[in-house]
DNA sequence: GATATTCAATAGTAATACTATTATATTTGC
DNA sequence: GCAAATATAATAGTATTACTATTGAATATC
C-alpha cells in the first residue's frame, strides 16, 4: 500500500472508512475534494453525488470509500485531531513550564489555523472552518453510543486527555480538568463562529484576538485552587 | 383567536411558524408531539411523516404549520428561551446584590429542568433534553444569516444579553461578557450530553452537580478584574 | 342563505442516501 | 507467462425523505 504524496501520515482509525483514502489516487481526490464542498455546503447539503461531480467521478465510488457522508466526516475530523495532537506534541517539547505548555496548547486549540505545507491535499484552514461548524454534529445524535464504541472519537479524547494533564500538572487538586478543555475547544469553535454570524453572541476587540484572550484568562483564573 | 389550555402564553415570533399551533387543538398535539418524538429519534431522524402517525394526522396538515422541520425546532426553541428568560426574570426579582442574581441565572441556565404544571401541553423535561442535543444545530449551518434576519435567535440573544448585564453589574470593565454568558450556556448543554455518553470528556463527582459547580466556579473566578 | 375562508386529506414530485450488479483493470500464484 | 483471484469504478437502479399542488368538507361571515 503506497502513500500518496505526504511524507508524515496519520494512522486513522480502520473503522472511519471503508478503504483507505491515503491508498489511492481517487481517495486523495475525495478527501480534497470533500474538503472543498463541506466547507462550502455545509454538512446538510453535501452530497457524495455532489462531490463525485466536482471530482470527477461517480457516487458508487465514493461509497467505495466510505459508507455515509458521516463516516467521511468522521474521517476528517479524525485527521483533524491527530494532526492538532501532533502540533500540540511538538508546540509544547523541550518546554519546561507546565504554564507555558497549557498556554501554548491554548493557542493552538483556540487560533485559526494556518496552513500546513506538510499535507499537500488537505487544506488546514479550509477543515479548521469545517470543524467549527460541524465538529459537533458529530456526537451531537442518536448513534453517538455507537460511534463511540468503534472508536470514532478516540483522536478528539485523546487531545482532551493531554491538554487537561497540563492543567493536572499546575493544580492536580483541579476537580474539572476535561470538562475545562472540552469546553474551550468547543467554546473557540462556536465563538469564532458566532463573531462572522452572531456577533451578539460574542465580544471582538480591535485589534486583539479576543477569543484565544478570553480563554487564556479563563482558563488561568479558573485552575488555581 | 382563542388561547388552548395554558394561562400564560408567550408571544413567538410569527416568523417561526406558518399558523399559530397555539390557536387549534392540532398544533397543540403538534408541538406536545414533535418533543416526544424529538427526544426519542433526534433531529435528523425525524420527519413530519413520523409526527403526523404519532398524533394521528397527516403530513399536509403538519406542513400547514410548520414549513420545515428546522422552523419547527426554531419554534420549539424560541418557546424555551422565552420560558427560561421568565424563569430568571421571576427567579431574580427582588434580589439586590448583582452576585446573586447571576449565581441564580447560572443555575436556571445550567441545572436539568424540572417540569413545570403551568404549561400542560409541555413536557418541559423532554425539552430541556432535546435543547442540549439539537439547539447548536439551529445556527451551526449555512442558512444561519437568513434565520438571523427573521429573528429566529432574538429569544436567545436576549437571555444572554440579560445575564450578561449581571457580569458587568459586578464588574463594568470586564471584556467578554457576552463570550462568558454564551460559552457556558451551550457549554452546560454539551457537558450534560457528554456526561451521559463520552463521560471522558467531562468529570462527574459523585454526590454532586459537578456541571453547575464548575460553570459557577468558572463565572466567578473569570469575572472580577 | 350565499360567499368567503379555513381546514386537513389525498396524491403527488424532486432530491437524497444508499445498494446491486457488472465490465474492466490489476495483482497473485504457480 | 498465463489463468485465477481480487480490486476497481461505472451503470443503473431502490427506498426514503422533504416538500407541494389540489380538492372536498367544515366553519365563519356578511
Amino acid at each position: 500500500m503506497s502513500s500518496f504524496e505526504s511524507k508524515i501520515q496519520f494512522k486513522i482509525s480502520e473503522t472511519v472508512y471503508l478503504k483507505n483514502p491515503d491508498s489511492s489516487e481517487l481517495g486523495i481526490k475525495i478527501i480534497s475534494g470533500s474538503i472543498d464542498l463541506l466547507d462550502l455546503l455545509g454538512f446538510e447539503n453535501f452530497t457524495f453525488k455532489k462531490l463525485a461531480l466536482h471530482i470527477q467521478s461517480t457516487e458508487a465510488s465514493v461509497y467505495r470509500y466510505f459508507e455515509s457522508k458521516h463516516q467521511l466526516l468522521s474521517y476528517l475530523a479524525s485527521w483533524y485531531w491527530e494532526w492538532t495532537e501532533y502540533r500540540i506534541h511538538f508546540g509544547t517539547a523541550n518546554i519546561e513550564s507546565a504554564e507555558e505548555k497549557l498556554k501554548k496548547s491554548i493557542q493552538i486549540l483556540t487560533e485559526p489555523v494556518q496552513i500546513d505545507e506538510s499535507f499537500s491535499h488537505i487544506n488546514e484552514v479550509k477543515l479548521n472552518q469545517i470543524l467549527n461548524r460541524e465538529f459537533s454534529k458529530l456526537y451531537l445524535n442518536v448513534h453517538v453510543d455507537k460511534d463511540n464504541e468503534e472508536g470514532y472519537f478516540i483522536p478528539f479524547k485523546s487531545v482532551v486527555s493531554r491538554v487537561s494533564d497540563f492543567v493536572l500538572e499546575i493544580n492536580p487538586d483541579f476537580k474539572y480538568p476535561h470538562m475545562l478543555i472540552s469546553t474551550i475547544i468547543e467554546g473557540a469553535h462556536h465563538q469564532r463562529f458566532f463573531a462572522e454570524h452572531l456577533p451578539r453572541l460574542t465580544n471582538t476587540i480591535e485589534g486583539e484576538d479576543a477569543v484565544t484572550q478570553f480563554y487564556s484568562e479563563l482558563v488561568f483564573k479558573t485552575i488555581p485552587a
